[in-house]
DNA sequence: CAAGCTAAGTGTTTAAAATACACTTTTATT
DNA sequence: AATAAAAGTGTATTTTAAACACTTAGCTTG
């Protein structure tokens, strides 16, 4: 049996965007890329793409985000690579690998980053964004192509992981915000409900959470204390 | 520019091996195998393959670490993947390349695993192991050939996450060991020390270990109980 | 066979961290 | 002026982590 002659190396990039409405994941809508092909029913997919033949891993993933929404420097973290030789043979992948790809029955081995965007700034527009994009709350993601499904769940493991011992809960929150916002993103992200004392308690512990001179406005009910992250040195949990 | 036309994919392996001596990693002597046309300063590696054409990235690990040790159903672990595009281009690591790669420019993805073996049974004798490979200690390793200084340190931290939070340690020691056993581990792995009688207050929770009807024989000291890990579900920490 | 060496084995006290829990305050709306 | 809505705040209890020192069992040696 011959090395690896020919055999594809991709990465999968699971988007996280996040805002007082819940957590959503950025998925590829297959029929408005593959209209005029797809004969099977029209599937989701992560955002993913064959990496360059001179490109970093990571610098792959920036540029298959970059390339939907425009934006740059957003948080990626690397969490696993998929590399079942059957993982693109699936029957119901057929017709779309064939309408994109011009070696369709190629292995391809992927490597799955996470990324975090805050939607609350109006940052990553939903105009900015190619079309066939949506985000998906996590909770309502239904079957998608290829092994994504399981993707979608390590990448959802690593980012609790990820949030119980890093720092990383400013990628996801507007630039100003509130005890109750941070509090409701813990909550979200790791599916369990918090002590609002003790939970501010913790909170008071982290010296990267600083208070501002300002208060929330415009709200019918007492306006909470803004907070905002002290850009210095973010470090571990 | 293209996508990824020719590119390869291989897997390194960290294998870990523990005995009351310390913790080692089985290193490549890269003199033994191209002696006859290495002209560099040999030096060593970890153990890695291309992997094969329909073979899983698990798979491959799998077969790299049998070929060298015989041993089979060791206790294997992904913990993250190496792709960046020069990291085989480096000076020190062509002439070793152009022995043995019959593409020695082309570049190499690699997915990092970290395997688990115990040194004490003597489960993997010395013997069965090819030539040019030895155990070092992980504390007493040199400069390696490529990224792999990095990729060893990868895994080290990535066996601190999983021996903190899995139950592991049975992967490292005779099926019949004793407490102080079982410390000098954990003291050995997270590289810091802990009080005994604290260590064994947390190891009478673990309903894992359990205490056998024996004790040890032939020390010049107090022999110590001898315990073993219960087969039936070594779940989560 | 007594003395001495070596590592095993064993509890309690103190400090720190996590948990449980309910009312008052501030603003906008009617 | 009354109401609605979420903000904000403190204490007591339980649990977990940390600190700490002497006695015991078996082997070795003189």
């Amino acid at each position: 049996m011959q090395p690896n002659e020919s055999l594809h190396l991709s990465v999968d990039c699971v988007l996280f965007g996040y805002d007082d409405d819940g957590l959503k994941v950025l998925l590829i809508n297959q029929k408005e890329d593959t209209y005029a092909h797809a004969q099977g029913r029209p599937m989701s997919q992560l955002p993913g793409d064959l990496i360059l033949i001179d490109e970093g891993l990571e610098a792959a993933a920036e540029r298959v985000l970059f390339e939907l929404t425009q934006v740059n420097g957003v948080y990626l973290k690397q969490f696993h690579a998929y590399g079942d030789p059957d993982r693109v043979k699936d029957h119901k992948d057929r017709t779309w690998l064939r309408s994109v790809r011009t070696l369709p029955d190629q292995r391809v081995i992927t490597v799955g980053y996470f990324g975090l965007v805050s939607l609350h700034d109006h940052s990553p527009q939903p105009a900015s964004f190619a079309g066939g994009v949506s985000w998906v709350d996590v909770n309502e993601v239904g079957p998608l192509a290829f092994d994504h499904n399981s993707i979608l769940n390590g990448a959802i493991e690593a980012l609790q992981t990820q949030l119980e011992t890093h720092h990383i809960s400013f990628e996801l929150l507007p630039k100003k915000f509130t005890l109750s916002q941070l509090q409701d993103l813990y909550e979200t992200v790791l599916d369990k409900k918090f002590d609002k004392r003790n939970f501010r308690k913790n909170v008071k512990k982290m010296s990267h959470v600083v208070p501002l001179d300002e208060k929330q406005q415009g709200v019918m009910h007492k306006p909470a204390q803004l907070f905002s992250f002290k850009p210095d040195q973010i470090e571990n949990a």
